[in-house]
DNA sequence: TTGAAAGCGCTAACAC
DNA sequence: GTGTTAGCGCTTTCAA
């Protein structure tokens, strides 16, 4: 292994003044640094990232917590992962994967012996568990979600509320009253995981606002599942011309179920969904959605981190403003047959 | 921060005495460790990690290279990193998340400065430009993925070879004559990844050897990539009763294509997948399948590099046998009108 | 503009 | 069974 030492021989200078050279801490002659940076590219040198974290503080490593459940093994998460670490890397820093099952002592384990210098969290529940944790750590984080108590804490997520909202209000100028929310399943709900909870708040608070029937079921990854899930929906309630999906695995098969009872799309079922725009634009037909910008959201929270490491103040909540893409799957209300009222 | 010395002075002993309570790397009288556990925890002591890497050269952290591409987006890679931390953990290590467009110079910046301690490797090409380097570093590491030349390295793969010819050997067994592999987007293949090329040829040579005709077509994620797809694939080849799919993210619009297209599944045409379990299971109807182990995998690249740490020899190469469950996609080819022929 | 030297917090060889 | 001590390879203060 070659040391700093090494290089500092190897080019006739101190080994401090190597070390000067790399960060550029310090102003170096050209002739030096050029000799030493040649010593390096000679000798093959990379400094060794312990000592060096152990001098400096630094690890140059964030934490990455991210659930890697069955009912979350959706390619968005692969989108919000490969934008952190493109992020990270943009940087100079490495990302350290943690499961959500590590739980608090997760956090606690990684931050307290220096593993990383910061921390990013996602699949957040109202009631987070790791939220006090967080708030205690000896260093930075950002959470991706919206916890009910986030005083102290550096928050970046889609606005899930304006997201339900947004779908209701779609529907509702066009002229649909009776709505159904398909979401995500059960466990989700009971781990009281923030977006989906946010989204059946904007949900109904805007059902109610607009006037509309709004009702809402959770719904199993599962084809029969969402045959059932839908018939027992549209039995209860027959009314429903609308529908707003925040589940990205059941999209084909919803499509599909709803071919099988004769409901066509969008003529007599309206459809908005909750989802990344690609799977929106892949189905047929192309859905009605508003977007789930995981790169932004992934590449910013990477953002913010570097700026509090920086020792920057950052915003304590950023949620960016859900905006609704009118596709084939919705249309105006079908006609109601005033004279059955 | 809390230090070893601070532990040492609580419990009034040396600080080589708490290490070696800690690791356990030499008799301690039960009144020495006992006094040192309660001042760990009395004072909340985390060893540093950098220093411990430092000073063990142990980093006690594996990376994980993983591919974060648009087609890989699916969820079987989550249940592969899954597998693979939640492994990593029981053996007391991190893992730390490398993007595969990082290249070989990624995987020697995190070896060479000592920042893992060994490699995972996924998404692995028949003539990957990262073999080469891995052979080189200075530490171990595992492939999940069965490269060309493989030489001097350690790799765990489904036996792909072996899971084309059993789909071939199930649809040929149940009297099918005429084969087509619907397959991985053009991009895989072009990168030669080696799980759909293996695929391709164990595909190929069970046709051959069952004398029955095997047709071959990549397919985008599209829906209308899969409806243009299979159009053509039963224009150009009308008696074709048995699909073998490798692309899970097509799976569901390919049911819906095909009974778009007026073929049953399985009285008109019979389908087997290549794809984890749980996605077979909860499609309309089942489909027969050979798994994808990734827990598996997965949990056996990691024990394997763990081994490898410990100084172990382990199998250069471990092919996991391609077991097909027969579920409701598959059935007897339909009845050939021989008058015709 | 550069060098010397003191740590950073831990492990492990050596000594008793 | 336990303590002493010399590093691990780097950063950064202090001094020149």
């Amino acid at each position: 292994m070659v040391t700093i030492a090494d290089v500092a021989r190897h080019a006739g200078v101190a080994a401090s003044t190597v070390s000067y050279v790399l960060s550029g801490k310090r102003a170096i002659s050209t002739d030096t640094r050029e000799r030493v940076q040649r010593s390096v590219r000679a000798l093959g040198y990379r400094p060794n990232a312990s000592a060096r974290a152990l001098a400096s503080q630094r690890s140059n490593v964030l934490a990455l917590v991210i659930p890697l459940r069955t009912d979350m093994h959706v390619p968005v998460m692969m989108q919000f992962a490969a934008a952190i670490v493109t992020t990270a890397r943009r940087y100079d820093h490495d990302v350290l994967l943690l499961t959500a099952d590590e739980g608090p002592e997760g956090l606690e384990r990684v931050a307290q012996s220096s593993l990383v210098d910061a921390l990013v969290v996602m699949d957040i529940e109202l009631h987070d568990q790791r939220v006090p944790v967080l708030r205690e750590l000896p260093m930075p984080s950002v959470l991706i979600g919206y916890p009910d108590d986030a005083d102290g804490l550096t928050c970046i997520d889609l606005d899930f509320v304006a997201a339900g909202a947004r779908c209701v209000d779609h529907l509702a100028d066009l002229g649909h009253r009776s709505l159904a929310l398909l979401g995500t399943p059960t466990t989700v709900y009971e781990r009281q995981t923030a977006f989906a909870q946010r989204t059946l708040t904007g949900f109904e608070e805007a059902a109610e606002r607009r006037g509309v029937l709004g009702v809402e079921t959770p719904c199993e990854h599962t084809f029969d599942a969402v045959l059932h899930t839908v018939q027992r929906l549209l039995d209860n309630h027959p009314d429903i011309t609308g529908l707003v999906v925040q589940n990205e695995p059941i999209i084909g098969p919803l499509l599909d179920v709803l071919r099988r009872l004769g409901r066509r799309v969008p003529e007599d079922m309206s459809l908005v969904a909750i989802c990344a725009d690609d799977v929106a634009e892949r189905q047929v037909p192309r859905l009605s959605s508003v977007t789930i910008p995981a790169e932004r959201i992934g590449g910013q929270a990477v953002e913010s981190l570097i700026s509090k490491l920086e020792g920057a103040d950052v915003a304590a909540l950023t949620l960016l403003p859900a905006a609704l893409t009118a596709r084939e799957s919705s249309c105006q209300a079908p006609h109601r047959d005033l004279t059955t009222a």
